[in-house]
DNA sequence: ATTCCGTCTTGAATCGATTCATTCAAGAAT
DNA sequence: ATTCTTGAATGAATCGATTCAAGACGGAAT
């Protein structure tokens, strides 16, 4: 029966016989002690099951061995994806990564980051949701960095990595119309969301450059209930008005479009061609493979855990870097027929 | 400029001129502090900035805030789930969870309950992997109690949250065949996953009650992939011999089963029904919605933590429960023909 | 024999908040 | 006037690991 609960590093230190900074050296500088003391240290630590108090070291050394991560949706694949490239990064730093849940909910943003705070998590990845951009600032001064994650920096205070959505757009709009799209439609919404509007204006300007028109469905939400009651919209005008190709926000929307098309007898790509943004597992896993714009979501958790730790160990003169992901187009049978 | 990095409990004292306990008592009991000396300790607070260090309260107190949660794939949907529903009443307890991904490597789960006793968490709530048990009641007598999730504990030894797999196979089957299936087929395994053997005799079970036959795929994963494969397999059966009706062990296998019938022109629900398990979002927002068995996510998650918590603050005598969900079904278009 | 040097080892001081026995103040009761 | 009572406030001791200046040891060099 191995002991009751809570064995201290001073117990180990009796144990073995040895001083308690011996007992600390074997855990943190193992080839500074010497071969038979360290294998008394270990034996002891064994037989006692100490575990070292994670809460007095990190006070003691003033500094602890995690991340915090605050992202807007953890039941978004996008998130966890990204917090998946981010969690790998850590582990080789020997950091843990706490994950958290923003939830698109200003106070509850606030309260993560008081807790990160009062953690002392050694850095911040963020995907901002409420006006916190002062706060971080505030918070890097006192050494805690954070790096803006999917959201361009505005000002040069921070790191960022994100994607190119303009390009992706534009990248959309240029697909459906090489496919022989003349009528295409854009459908996506709120455009107060910085992504919505630059995909859409990427999509403008592609339209424009191509010399065709581009038909705006406005939404209040990029869900995929929006998306099917855009479909039956769609569905509804006469086929001379209706697009002969839709660029859907995201893949939520496109996915219901497609349950929408599919439910009234419209063929896709035939009648339609769709193409959607995220590149989600199921796009490519629906009954008619979705074509969608991807972004690499492992790889933008791994660049952002990096540069935060180029910051956590900042040279002096640490410059913030903006990295952007231009996202690519894979196509599939919604916009290719067979 | 609020002050450099680091202002604390005595810099507070020292300014609000009242003793180190007074601004520890404004924190953790702050009506048991007259009014006066409380405003001014929380306008000194609010002046220097200060950030309460959790290292130096756990580390005093014996306590930390926080629960541990480890799951098979943070990237499965349904983990994320129920992640959410425990995270919620960790809220309500004023815990924070930290949510760790195991990926399904008894290593990484390993180092992860490390991590945990070393960071002194309350409680651990666990989809177990590799063998832990033995570990887990270790832990336990140390103070860290744990709640298995999605997993029925074979000791008493713990409590537990888990669905009734049986009865979901039974109940899949029967809808099965009451929708008109005489020739009904399991797709799924491997069988060393206890979901997929209960799923699988509950189904037998049925089918046998039913009087029908049970065709038996089995697979060496539960990937949609596999799902496509086995599709494209039983699309090329001679119609005669093909089954009227498939049930997939999950909805992932589900979808790779109805891509590929879509592709090769059977028609779901006519030629051939499906019914998956889990219902995962995907599940209704595919072209042609699925049906599937229901597991109730997060009050999975909730309940887990409510029993988490209870043995925490545990009477003496708590008594570990087993509590059992009973999934339903949710009936749509892949197997009710319109 | 003595000095020097590098390698190990030691243990008291320390990190910052909480605890709790003690002191204080002020009004009530005697 | 004195004693009690009650609620507030105080501050030294404490949690457990790390740090680091100082000491011990052993072998090489003089």
């Amino acid at each position: 029966m191995p002991s009751g609960p809570g064995a201290k590093l001073t117990d180990v230190a009796a144990l073995a016989r040895v001083s308690v900074g011996t007992v600390s050296n074997v855990l943190n500088r193992p080839d500074q002690v010497s071969f038979d003391k360290r294998t008394r240290v270990l034996a002891a630590i064994e037989e006692l099951g100490f575990v070292r108090n994670e809460s007095a070291r990190s006070l003691r050394s003033g500094s602890t061995r995690s991340l915090g991560m605050l992202v807007l949706d953890v039941r978004n694949p996008f998130f966890t994806d990204v917090a998946l490239g981010a969690e790998n990064v850590a582990e080789d730093h020997k950091h843990s990564l706490i994950l958290a849940n923003s939830a698109e909910d200003a106070g509850r943003e606030q309260a993560y980051l008081d807790l990160f705070e009062q953690q002392r998590v050694q850095g911040v990845l963020i995907t901002p949701f409420g006006q916190v951009l002062q706060r971080l600032e505030r918070m890097r001064d006192r050494g805690i960095p954070s790096v803006l994650v999917d959201r361009l920096a505005s000002t040069d205070q921070f790191c960022s990595v994100s994607v190119d959505d303009v390009a992706g757009g534009a990248t959309a709009l240029e697909h459906l119309v090489s496919v022989g799209s003349v009528r295409p439609a854009f459908v996506g919404g709120p455009f107060t969301l910085q992504q919505v509007e630059d995909r859409y204006r990427g999509a403008a300007d592609a339209a424009t450059r191509a010399g065709v028109p581009l038909q705006l469905f406005e939404t209040p939400d990029l869900k995929f209930e929006r998306g099917r009651r855009i479909g039956d919209l769609i569905g509804n005008l006469q086929p001379d008005k209706r697009p002969d190709a839709v660029f859907a926000a995201n893949d939520q929307l496109a996915l219901g479009l497609l349950q929408s098309f599919a439910a009234n007898g419209l063929r896709v790509p035939e009648d339609i061609a769709i193409v959607g943004f995220d590149d989600i597992d199921f796009a490519s896993q629906s009954s008619i493979p979705l074509s969608s714009i991807s972004q690499p979501r492992q790889l933008i958790g791994e660049r952002a855990a990096q540069l935060l730790f180029e910051e956590i160990d900042a040279e002096p003169g640490h410059v913030h870097s903006q990295v952007v992901f231009t996202p690519e187009l894979v196509a599939r049978q919604s916009t290719l027929r067979r």
